[in-house]
Formats: C-alpha cells, sequence, structure tokens
RNA sequence: GGGUAGAUUCCAGAGCGGUCAAAUGGGGCAGACUGUAAAUCUGCUGGCAAUGCCUUCGAAGGUUCGAAUCCUUCUCUACCCA
C-alpha cells in the first residue's frame, strides 16, 4: 500500500485540476478507501480515447484500492439533453437506454476493474422524487449560480435559448454525487462546474464535500474540436486493430505529442522521426486495446499498404462484386458493404472524377466503364480506404 | 398578455419577383506535393437513368406566365415591456 503524500503524486499526475489537493490528501490519510465517482450518460454507446483518458485515471483510483462508484444516468438521458444548441436530441427509450447502459459497461471493463466497480442508474432515486421533492432540491440553487456556467452565459449572450430543464442538469447531477456518498468526483474539465454543483449540495446535507478531479479534454482526430461520435473524429476502444492503427497514423505531430501525454503519459522522444514516434504511440494504443501482437501485425500491414505499396501482401477487407459490374455501382457497393457507409451516386461519381479510385494502383477516372475485376486485384475508394476483390 | 426582430443548403451568412441548386466564409471531401503529418496549390461540396430532369430556402395555403423573394394563416426563437 502507497503512503497517502505517494498516492496523490500518482492520482494527480495528468490532471487538468484537482479542487483540491489538500482535501484529496486529507482523504486519502484516513487510510479508508475512497469512493471516486463517475457519471456517464448512455447516449451513445461506443467509447472512445477521449473516453478512456477518464476511465484510466478512474482505474488507477481502483489499482490504490479505491471504491470506483459509475454512474449510469439513465434518467438523464430519459429527458434528452439539447445541449448541441439549437438541435435537440430525441430522448431515449427505455430498452435503448438499458442496450446502451450495458455496451457501455461492456467496453467500460476493458479498463476498469470489474470487481472494484458499482455501478449504479441515477433513475433508481430520480424516479421515486415526488415533485415537491424536486421544488425543494431546486430551492437549493440560485438562479444566479447556475448562471455562472460558461456556456450558459454564452448562449445568453448570443440569444441563443437556454432551456429550463438544462438548467437543471448540473442539480441533477450534482444530487448523484450525495446519494453515492462520493468522496471524489471525475470528469473531464467541461464538468467542472457540475462538479462543484456536487460539492455545494454534499454541503448543505451536511457531507464532506467532494473532492473535483477534472482531466483534460482530448481533441478528436481533427485536432481541434474535442473527440466525439457524432463529429466524427474519433478512435474507439473497440475498433479492430487495423482501423485504430490507420486513424492514429493520420493525426497531426502537435496531436500526437498530445495524445502521447495524454493517452500514454509520455512525452515524444524527440530523436526520433516523427512517423517512427507515431508508430509508437499508435502501437501502443493497440496493445492496450488488444494486444501485442495484434500492434506488430497492424504496423506490418500499415507499412506494406502506405510506405511500400506492397498491395499484394496487405492484408485488406475482402469485396465480393455483385450485379452492377460498372465502376460507379461497384465503388458504391463497396462502400456501403465494407465501411457501411451510404453514399449518393453523385457522391461516387464526384470521387471517381476527382482521380480519387484505383484498381491496383491505376486511377480510373471513367464512372461508366465496367474494368475487368479480376480476383486479387485491389480497388482503391479513396486515400485511407481500400478493398481487395474476391 | 402587448410590441419588435427573425427562421435560407453541414455551420455562419448574402439574396428581397425571373440571369437561384442559391454569393461569400468556415467545415468536409478529393487531387498534387509529403511522413495516410503540417503548410501550400487546385477542384468538388442537394438528388437522379445526368450536356437534361427532379426536389430544396420553418409549415400550409394564395397572388403571378414565373416566388427563397409578395400576401394570409400557422409553428418556432430571441429581445423589450408586463
Amino acid at each position: 500500500m502507497k503512503s497517502p503524500a505517494e498516492q496523490l503524486q500518482a492520482l494527480t499526475r495528468g490532471t487538468a485540476r484537482v479542487l483540491s489537493e489538500t482535501e484529496l490528501l486529507r482523504k486519502l490519510e484516513r487510510g479508508t478507501p475512497l469512493r471516486a465517482k463517475l457519471g456517464v450518460d448512455p447516449t451513445s454507446p461506443d467509447l472512445h480515447l477521449g473516453h478512456s483518458v477518464v476511465l484510466e485515471k478512474l482505474r488507477q483510483f481502483q489499482e490504490l484500492g479505491h471504491q470506483a462508484v459509475l454512474i449510469i444516468g439513465d434518467f438523464t438521458a430519459q429527458i434528452g439533453d439539447p445541449t448541441g444548441r439549437s438541435k435537440t436530441r430525441p430522448p431515449l427509450s427505455r430498452e435503448e437506454i438499458l442496450a446502451n447502459a450495458r455496451t457501455y459497461t461492456d467496453q467500460a471493463f476493458r479498463i476498469l476493474d470489474r470487481a472494484r466497480t458499482e455501478v449504479v442508474f441515477n433513475g433508481d432515486w430520480f424516479n421515486k422524487m415526488s415533485f415537491t421533492e424536486v421544488i425543494q432540491l431546486n430551492a437549493r440553487v440560485t438562479m444566479q449560480q447556475m448562471l455562472q456556467r460558461e456556456d450558459f452565459k454564452n448562449r445568453i449572450a448570443n440569444d441563443q435559448e437556454v432551456r429550463l430543464h438544462e438548467i437543471q442538469y448540473p442539480i441533477v447531477q450534482g444530487w448523484d454525487s450525495v446519494v453515492v456518498r462520493a468522496d471524489v468526483e471525475l470528469g473531464g474539465t467541461d464538468q467542472l462546474f457540475n462538479i462543484l454543483v456536487g460539492r455545494d449540495l454534499q454541503k448543505t446535507e451536511g457531507m464532506e464535500p467532494q473532492v473535483v478531479m477534472c482531466l483534460p479534454i482530448l481533441e478528436g482526430l481533427d485536432g481541434v474540436q474535442k473527440m466525439s461520435k457524432s463529429l466524427h473524429n474519433y478512435v474507439g476502444i473497440s475498433e479492430a486493430p487495423g482501423e485504430m492503427f490507420g486513424k492514429l497514423m493520420s493525426i497531426s505531430d502537435e496531436l500526437m505529442a498530445r495524445y502521447s501525454v495524454l493517452l500514454l503519459g509520455e512525452e515524444i522522444d524527440p530523436s526520433l522521426h516523427p512517423m517512427e514516434s507515431k508508430k509508437r504511440l499508435a502501437a501502443a494504443l493497440v496493445t492496450r486495446y488488444h494486444s501485442a501482437t495484434a500492434a506488430e501485425a497492424a504496423r506490418e500491414n500499415w507499412e506494406a499498404l502506405f510506405s511500400r505499396k506492397d498491395l499484394a501482401a496487405v492484408d485488406l477487407p475482402v469485396f465480393a462484386v455483385g450485379d452492377r459490374r460498372d465502376l460507379l455501382g461497384v465503388v458504391a457497393a463497396a462502400y456501403e458493404t465494407i465501411f457501411s457507409e451510404t453514399k449518393s451516386g453523385s457522391e461516387v461519381r464526384r470521387l471517381i472524377l476527382q482521380g480519387s479510385v484505383q484498381l491496383d494502383g491505376t486511377k480510373l477516372t471513367d464512372p461508366k466503364s465496367e474494368p475487368i475485376w479480376s480476383t486479387g486485384c485491389v480497388l482503391k475508394l479513396d486515400k485511407k480506404r481500400s478493398v481487395r476483390i474476391a
């Protein structure tokens, strides 16, 4: 068992903000396992590297002998959170939520220790609340406090709507902390405000307030916006090794440095060629979520395809040409069946005309042509994706 | 409840009776160059059986040879007053 001071040092590493380290140290000195809370909304079932930052930290708590409390926000998901400005997210059905929660935990346990994780649904307490209790809960917080929040403030400044239930979110999340008696709450830096509300509510309940631990937000593959499924800039933790490796190879050097620090806790070795560093980063992450063997294979395959352009040696998804044998039809079908991307005819036509499509290294630019689809040849769809003809 | 402004393609935002699938910017995609990097340059960015046709400008009606543009009603949003 590590000393409280050692634990503090380990736990605060890689965090963006801890309020406060002194409080955390005091809690650690009690010697009893801390209850570390993480709340998640079961809205999108795919966990990605962005989620992994905070989950890894939670696992670290577990490794030090503390208790992880994973709150599934089934209640909040049922209301539907219209955060993205004007777009209202359709509320999820009970079944969808439960299914999402399941896929979520299945994936989360690739990182977390199942034995040391308490999974609870916040609907268990919120669905039982009477309206009187809801009003009383609201009475604990002032409007002014809620309007402190950055995104509310911004939206008001920009004459955009803010719905009343959105203002309830921090309160609801904060109350979770009271119910589960959290000692520490983890979250991204964007969660700072919500976690602070939890502190306030705990204080009014006469509890010792939770420590706020914010982790940096991981940028997506574009390097600008935060990683999220809806922005299509994410790397899922259950993606295939090859996919994962390839996606990581497409990031910029600046982003690579950031990923390395946030995901591996290591600085980039400046003596290496940036591409080599990137390969190592990609391999390390594939190893983490798959295996060292898979990482080695992914690297080898990637090098064959993109460095040596040795098409024969590459392992590619196999696509069987169907009834339509014209270029446009085949390309569209390949996108559809192999990558589950439905592209309109116009879009595929554009790709072809612009020279994106190649067959065994030769550009094909006539959408209506019917090339010879011999078994084993490689059809390149775009910069990053190719298939082998069956 | 009263008043004012507004709702345009992924986003922001022009357009205010025909020359509008709709300027411009952002984003995205593709090509060249590269290290599937960055930067830069170029092109594309509603759909289709595609030198043409079809459907889009909050919704439904209407005026007109012709509507994103004019009229009516409705829905929604913000701001001011209560």
